[in-house]
DNA sequence: CATTTGACATCTT
DNA sequence: TAAGATGCCAAAT
């Protein structure tokens, strides 16, 4: 895949392969975009979408397992979570979800296979 | 062209 | 454990 890829676009790219019913963290989606470090460009990039999109934005949470609140206080934050309940994605007392349960982890290795992700 | 801001993560008090 | 500081980078101002 080409460097000069739209930064965006590669990240948009990694979102949509987040599966139904798991989450991912900014953090974890930065390092599979080649992009480690850098977790604010995640949601930068996904506020950028388009309403039409069809990146399932609403698959990218926090470190905490929380969604994070828009600064301007869009209500965008209740939509994430209602789609995420209709994923069967689960939240606890502290509004939080259980990474251990629905965290994605890519190409989940099957015992004894020897792949490794990006040195 | 310099500053500020923003859907974060991580280290350091 | 909680609060503050720092790194990082693209867009908006």
């Amino acid at each position: 895949m080409p460097e000069s890829a739209d930064l965006y676009e590669r990240i948009h790219s990694v979102v949509s392969r987040i599966p139904r019913g798991r989450v991912a963290t900014y953090g974890q989606v930065a390092r599979l975009a080649g992009l480690p470090g850098q977790a604010r460009l995640i949601g930068y990039a996904l506020s950028a979408l388009d309403d039409r999109s069809r990146v399932p934005w609403h698959r990218v949470v926090n470190a905490q397992g929380r969604i994070s609140a828009r600064r301007d206080g869009s209500p965008m934050s209740i939509l994430q979570r209602l789609r995420l309940e209709r994923e069967q994605v689960r939240f606890d007392v502290r509004r939080c979800i259980p990474l251990d349960l629905f965290r994605w982890r890519p190409a989940q290795g099957a015992p004894g296979c020897t792949f490794r992700r990006q040195t």
